[in-house]
DNA sequence: ACCTGAACACCGTTCAAGT
DNA sequence: ACCTGAACACCGTTCAAGT
């Protein structure tokens, strides 16, 4: 996090600009991504250091920063990845399995990451996006997306006459997502990381939650 | 984090062992503390220097050394304290209003630090405490007063038929609880820290899970 | 074009020396 | 007993020099 004299300038090139080979770049940005990933779990964020991350990649110190413009760029790529990955299963699920079990694989997904000792690492990312909106901007986009999905799969439920009708579907959405954060942040701060545990918590609460009203 | 060749040892003795005044050292670790608080709030965890937090609390940096044995222990000095605060007026909102406000008071305080910029301080908490049991152990037991307190009063309101008596009330405190947080963090995330909105957010969602069943 | 690694400007923590 | 602040062992990042 210090910086030489240049940092603060708004137009400043950024290092993927003066690449040539896009091939070479991206297989770059996953050997430093993976060593990344090994070593923040190993360490966390903050405890990881980049000459580890370095070592780890088996690259230099001035070659990564040809791919990455900081430490915090780094995580942010990463969050990234971890975010986009599981819309697709939800949505078969959604429509194959109804609505709890595509929302309790789509939890499940996040609670497997704090079981293989991601946690710190996931509240790390929280901390940063909420510190740097540069980080939390293509983070945001990314949840955005997951969102409207939730919506679309709650709007298809509640057609279905799954879930009760009366229920805004979008607050549902942001409530549910809070919750499954929540669970997984509170459960590993309470050394309870078992997937199967916090999964039949969010489920007893989905579907109290979503049940019909009486 | 980095440290001389003393460290790892079980039994190091405590700065606190060679103090003499309890109230001058109690003095010291309020001032250290506020001063350590504003430069969190100002620049977070990790980005404030040690150095910062001298200056603003006008002492040297082996001064300090002398009250609290890291940075770490600072930031777990703060968190103690935030947290251990609204207990009471938990306790007789429940009595006097009934569990839903009693609840949204719960809430509201832990939102309102949000509002006041300490997301970002939350998070790195919750970052650290997962990742070193030093620090969460004593928060747990904070922790675990409070959702005693919850148990207790949703039990009160179920034997006041005010919410639904089949649900398991330290399963609901849990979840609650999980809730709250993950409220907060993602409101954060989101950008929108306004207390009113989460707290009408986790109202709604405290009203449909603790109702009564058809 | 892409890479190396010593050098730079920091950081958290310690400890000899003061009062 | 309590404090100071230079010194120590790092850290993230840069940049002249190589291929």
């Amino acid at each position: 996090m210090q910086r030489g004299p240049a940092s603060g300038l708004f137009f400043e090139a950024l290092p993927v600009a003066r690449l040539a080979d896009p091939l070479l770049a991206e297989r770059r940005r996953r050997q430093i991504m993976d060593a990344a990933i090994a070593c923040f779990r190993r360490r966390g964020f903050h405890q990881a250091t980049m000459q580890e991350i370095c070592a780890e990649a088996d690259i230099s110190a001035g070659a990564l920063y040809r791919y990455f413009a900081s430490k915090a760029d780094i995580i942010a790529a990463i969050a990234e990845e971890h975010r986009g990955e599981s819309d697709d299963a939800f949505l078969r699920a959604a429509e194959k399995e109804g609505i709890i079990p595509a929302l309790c694989l789509a939890a499940r997904n996040f609670f497997d990451k704090f079981a293989i000792g991601d946690g710190a690492l996931i509240a790390d990312i929280f901390a940063e996006a909420i510190r740097d909106d540069a980080i939390a901007a293509p983070l945001r986009a990314i949840d955005a997306r997951s969102v409207t999905l939730f919506v679309q799969a709650l709007r298809a439920a509640q057609a279905r006459r799954e879930i009760d009708v009366t229920l805004n579907a979008e607050d549902a959405a942001e409530t549910l997502f809070a919750a499954i954060e929540g669970i997984g942040l509170r459960r590993a701060f309470l050394r309870d990381t078992n997937p199967d545990a916090a999964v039949a918590q969010f489920r007893a609460f989905a579907e109290r939650y979503l049940s019909h009203r009486p």
